[in-house]
DNA sequence: TGTCCACTGGAAGGGAGGGCTT
DNA sequence: AAGCCCTCCCTTCCAGTGGACA
């Protein structure tokens, strides 16, 4: 054995160029397909620049459809305007899903406008008011306008109610020398529903819809950031779209449609080979499923495991389309089988709407006639997952034995 | 036309557990 | 520690329902 282990992989000639291409961070240089949506933005937030209050916004759409991204193109845009203006703007996005209590959403923007000297505001321990009043203070010693972007914004609301946005967009009322507006980005179109309609009416005051990217849009983002990101005609006929269509097919994902494209060339690059094909995207598509569904299976809690296994034992034996009362009967089987109390089949019910909101099965209500009003239920986890076994695999309830056991004798 | 099946899904309430105040 | 409140998960109860069939 000579040399180092790294060696040969290292000199590896890259089918990439500029891997940063395919980042869901990265940020182009040109946004198409999202004028309309860009415009609406601009149009209202004009007004910053005027040393008016924009209006607060919520922006809607499904996942990579664009909106992140279209908020920071313009946000920056905004910032470098404002620094020739008299009123200066001020921009912080916060991202719901990591910063999730409205003590630490509090906190972090007013740590953003922090300067030297100030005593920082510790993680925990003040009381959620002493924020705010800090994070007012800190706003009107700064002065101009404060865009606060909200991003995934439902996830807050789902976990800490809309006391936030109540205080947010009432900072208008308590500032002095500056003036601010919320920009919240939602996945959820019915999101404002869960909201106090005091709260809803203040933040929605204007509302963009991103529309979903259809196949044809995403193949031009493709081009564009192939062109960026990857070396010249290593694309075989056909592969970008693919991409394209197999997200399209997912709601109009374009981020989705980036990952198949890169996890595609890297594929081709683990292969060692210098053309990338259709057969690399059908592998990129099955480990992005793979990655999809395993985290989301493996962290299920028990009860719904033992549903979702019913369904899939069902469907091993041949049987689709099975029927809530079926699905229940197997469950209590499975129950008994490894000594745990059943779950009613009412609160059963509910545990199937949840795992098709999941979109871990596909469940239609349909009637049959005397036969009664029932679902219909089918697994919608790709079939090239072993969803049993990674079932079993992840619970220490449940054994992986008694499972193994209980699958061995229904098949008998 | 009415019946009746096999559920659905709303409403209300119990009780365990976590966090906060006293 | 005790008391309180809130949230989550679950049960119980039950009215409501689409459509095949008598």
């Amino acid at each position: 054995m000579e040399g180092n282990i790294f060696e040969k992989i290292l000199g590896q000639d890259s089918l990439f160029t500029d891997r940063k291409a395919f980042d869901h961070a990265f940020e182009p240089s040109r946004l198409p397909h999202r004028e309309h949506e860009l415009d609406g933005l601009v149009r209202n937030l004009v007004d910053a620049l005027n040393g008016h209050i924009p209006s607060n916004m919520l922006l809607y759409g499904v996942p990579g459809s664009g909106k992140t991204v279209v908020t920071r193109y313009v946000l920056r845009q905004l910032e470098e305007k404002g620094k020739e203006m008299v009123k200066p703007v001020y921009t912080s996005e916060i991202n719901c899903r990591n910063v999730d209590t409205k003590y630490r959403v509090v906190q972090t923007i007013a740590t953003q406008l922090a300067k030297r000297g100030d005593s920082p505001i510790p993680f925990t321990g003040w009381p959620t008011d002493r924020v705010l009043e800090t994070l007012i203070s800190r706003m009107d010693r700064a002065g101009g306008v404060h865009i606060i972007v909200l991003d995934e914004v439902d996830n807050l609301v789902d976990k800490a109610g809309d006391a936030l946005l109540y205080s947010l967009t009432n900072l208008n009322t308590l500032l002095k020398n500056s003036r601010c507006s919320i920009i919240g980005i939602s996945n959820d179109l019915n999101f404002t529903q869960q909201l106090d309609p005091r709260v809803s009416s203040r933040l929605s005051q204007e509302d963009i819809v991103f529309h979903p990217y259809i196949a044809s849009e995403i193949e031009n983002i493709l081009v564009e950031r192939a062109k960026m990101g990857i070396k010249e005609q290593i694309l075989e006929e056909g592969v970008i779209n693919l991409c394209a269509a197999l997200a399209a097919q997912e709601h109009g994902d374009a981020r989705r449609a980036l990952d198949l494209l890169r996890i595609s060339v890297q594929k081709a690059e683990q292969r060692a080979q210098t053309k990338v094909g259709i057969k690399h995207v059908r592998l990129a598509q099955s480990q992005l499923e793979y990655d999809q569904v395993t985290p989301v299976l493996k962290t299920l809690p028990l009860h719904q495991k033992l549903v979702l296994f019913s369904i899939c034992l069902n469907e091993e034996n041949g049987l689709r389309n099975i029927s809530t009362g079926d699905v229940y009967r197997t469950y209590v089987d499975a129950c008994k089988k490894i000594e745990i109390e059943p779950l009613t089949s009412r609160r059963v019910s509910s545990l199937l709407n949840e795992l098709d909101t999941l979109g871990l099965i596909m469940a239609k209500n349909v009637s049959k006639g005397r036969g009664g009003r029932s679902k219909q239920v089918n697994s919608a986890i790709p079939k090239a997952i072993d969803a049993i076994s990674l079932m079993s695999e992840s619970e220490t309830l449940i054994d992986e034995a008694s499972l193994g056991k209980y699958r061995l004798q229904s098949h008998l």
